[in-house]
DNA sequence: ACAAATCAGACC
DNA sequence: GTCTGATTTGTA
């Protein structure tokens, strides 16, 4: 007891010792001010010793224990310990990150008087009225309840179309757990895009039993909300991704929603997949996880496959008056596009205006045009510091860098040979809103993308206004297909999905037959029969038969299939080492060392160092070292040596990170 | 010959 | 990460 090991956040892979006269026990998990390297740090104390490394004289003592407020559970630090040893970051960094910002200070806190928080809007909504379960559903909560009593770790994964009813589940489910004075955890991607199903639990429970957390809380709130959390409960705690790093006490449930999307992975810093964080901290809990979603993600269905996670299908509607949508494949070779829109997407557009219904129209780009293009001599708006095309943003009158933010005014004159005739390339969300109020005059069309979604506010401003019928079209990107259903949607057009059928990303197929499912589950909800378009040059391609069927699982099992044929995941394990600098050939030189310091035994496969998908961004190029491995815990064991060793290499004028389960290679 | 820029190493 | 002191580089 004689030394405190306290975490700071700090790139070293491991803690520092410090003396302290007072630290009891039950300081394990405490925050506390020390000096590190001549300034005042927060630190976690996250051990206790007897012995020390470090001579006596060298080693000083803690400046204050900040025990205003209680200090992190021994379970949560085990669980952010593991964390840090699976991602192969350092535990200091883990557990300093996992604070939040207004308890990253080495100060004491003092609970402010919190400003009255904003009333929320009293959403009329329809669907709102808690259902009685229909058959289907009541099965699903009494195989799934069957292990809350027992306080038994169990993988649900509920594969429920859209409209099926999945909140319903999960509402019965917490309101057992509620019962039983146990705590339910619920993650959902991005809080602004679900605000419906948050609130229908604060609807459902009462505002004295939910606790939210994610980023968009300001400092003040977030504090009060993670210090609330290790208050005696029962209550729900919706979060996005970010929650799953936080104490969470006396779990009886936890619920993952919307389990395939992609924002459940964090892309920088601690790279952590909140989905498979998810399933540790269940186990940990000895408490059952549901894992819920139309379109589940191929590593999720695969531990189906292996009996490892139970499958649970709804496949029917939950309101009986609503119908299937249509689906159907309009082929671009046959109905040529102008302005990206073919001539029966525009009629079926023209028609459901016609009948004061509702439509989506969903286009992946943003801005006007992809790029401005010289008819004389085929140059190309690029950026500077990119490797990427400038943004022809017709609105601002720039072009712009979607990578690096970079914005020019839009050249009259083609800067390569002076012609003056610059055309825009290809179609953007702007272009399409342009092209629509042209062909349909009066119709009332709403622009969904990030420019003009920036707004906290903006995205449930957006509900509103389509709730109140105060918009015909909205044209968006896949911001509007995450937008949880808008009821009387008649129509959604899907303009160009066709890229991901060849991309070089291997996951990009499956990413976008969930899109299109999420897309095509907007249409023909309450009783109006919904039609969904596809304009595409392929309609051959079996992702889109399997589309006009509505047979999600029939193609992520051919997806399956191949993914075991070709040795990638989820039946592949890999890690990807990202490095990035000015000069180029000290990224090169660093992975080339990387790749040579440490032999890979038989079973690991170590690739050559290849420019990153997207080679230079802000002047910086990027790399990277891609590891795969047919056993996880193979690639663990060797990834732990390696990544000491990589410590070691000489790294100047370069960034790298370790990305383990990387989303895109 | 001196200042600025770069680099390696420690941090308890 | 940030700081320190040592080394290299640039310029008068």
């Amino acid at each position: 007891m004689k030394f405190l090991q306290v975490a700071l956040d700090v790139p070293l892979a491991r803690e520092f010792d410090y003396l302290c006269a007072d630290a009891q026990p039950e300081d394990l998990g405490q925050r506390v001010r020390v000096i590190f390297a001549n300034r005042p740090v927060l630190g976690v104390i996250v051990g206790f010793s007897d012995t020390s490394d470090v001579p006596a004289e060298r080693l000083r003592a803690v400046e204050a224990v900040l025990r205003e407020t209680p200090p992190m559970p021994a379970d949560c630090l085990q669980f952010l310990r593991f964390c840090a040893r699976y991602y192969h970051y350092p535990f200091g960094q883990v557990v300093l990150q996992s604070l939040p910002p207004g308890l990253r200070r080495p100060v004491a806190w003092q609970p402010r008087k919190v400003r009255k928080v904003r009333a929320r809007k009293p959403d009329d909504s329809p669907g709102h009225a808690v259902h009685a379960l229909n058959p289907p559903q009541q099965a699903l909560v009494d195989a799934i309840s069957a292990d809350l009593a027992p306080q038994r770790f169990a993988v649900h994964l509920l594969q429920g179309i859209t409209g099926s009813g999945k909140t319903e589940v999960y509402l019965a489910l917490a309101a057992q757990v509620l019962a039983a004075g146990r705590n339910v955890l619920l993650l959902v991607p991005e809080i602004n895009l679900t605000p419906q199903l948050v609130a229908r639990v604060r609807a459902h429970f009462g505002e004295a039993e939910v606790i939210d957390l994610h980023s968009q809380l300001a400092g003040v709130a977030r504090v009060r909300n993670w210090l609330a959390l290790q208050q005696p409960g029962p209550r729900i705690i919706i979060g996005t991704r970010l929650a799953i790093l936080c104490p969470l006490p006396d779990l009886g449930l936890i619920v993952v929603d919307e389990e395939h999307d992609t924002s459940y992975k964090q892309q920088e810093g601690l790279r952590y997949s909140a989905r498979d964080m998810a399933v540790v901290r269940a186990r940990n809990a000895a408490c059952p996880i549901v894992l819920g979603s139309a379109t589940p993600s191929l590593e999720s269905l695969l531990q189906a496959r292996r009996g490892r996670y139970q499958l649970h299908r709804l496949e029917v509607r939950a309101d009986p008056r609503a119908r299937p949508p249509q689906i159907e494949l309009l082929d671009l070779r046959a109905w040529p596009a102008r302005d990206g829109l073919s001539d029966p997407a525009l009629a079926t557009l023209r028609d459901s205006l016609s009948k004061g219904q509702q439509s989506l129209v969903f286009i992946n780009r943003r801005g006007f045009a992809p790029t401005l293009w010289c008819a004389s001599c085929a140059w190309m708006a690029a950026c500077p510091r990119c490797s990427g095309r400038l943004v022809l943003h017709l609105r601002a009158r720039q072009a712009r860098c979607h990578l690096c933010g970079l914005q020019q005014s839009v050249p009259r004159n083609c800067p390569n040979c002076g012609n003056a005739d610059l055309r825009p390339a290809g179609e953007g969300t702007q272009r399409l809103e342009a092209a629509l109020s042209l062909a349909l005059p009066g119709a009332r069309i709403l622009r969904v993308d990030a420019d003009t979604m920036g707004g906290r506010d903006s995205f449930a401003d957006l509900r509103t206004q389509m709730l109140a019928g105060e918009v015909d079209i909205a044209v968006g990107t896949q911001m509007l297909s995450k937008g949880h259903d808008f009821p009387a949607i008649a129509c959604v057009v899907v303009v160009n999905p066709d890229a991901a059928l060849f991309s070089a990303d291997f996951r990009a197929a499956e990413r976008m037959l969930a899109q299109l499912f999420q897309v095509a589950g907007r249409a023909g909800r309450a009783g109006v029969a919904g039609r969904v378009l596809v304009q595409t040059a392929h309609p051959a391609h079996p992702l889109f038969q399997a589309l006009t069927r509505q047979d999600y699982a029939g193609y992520a099992d051919v997806l399956l299939d191949e993914r075991r044929l070709c040795g990638l995941p989820p039946e592949t394990h890999q890690a990807v080492l990202h490095a990035s600098g000015i000069q180029e050939a000290r990224v090169q030189a660093f992975l080339d060392s990387a790749r040579q310091v440490l032999a890979p035994p038989p079973g690991i496969e170590v690739f050559d160092p290849v420019p990153a998908p997207i080679a230079r961004i802000a002047n910086k190029y990027r790399w990277q070292l891609l590891v795969e491995a047919k056993d996880r815990s193979l690639l663990h064991g060797w990834l732990t040596p390696w990544m000491t060793l990589l410590r070691g290499l000489p790294a100047s004028g370069l960034n790298w990170v370790l990305d383990v389960d990387p989303q895109d290679v």
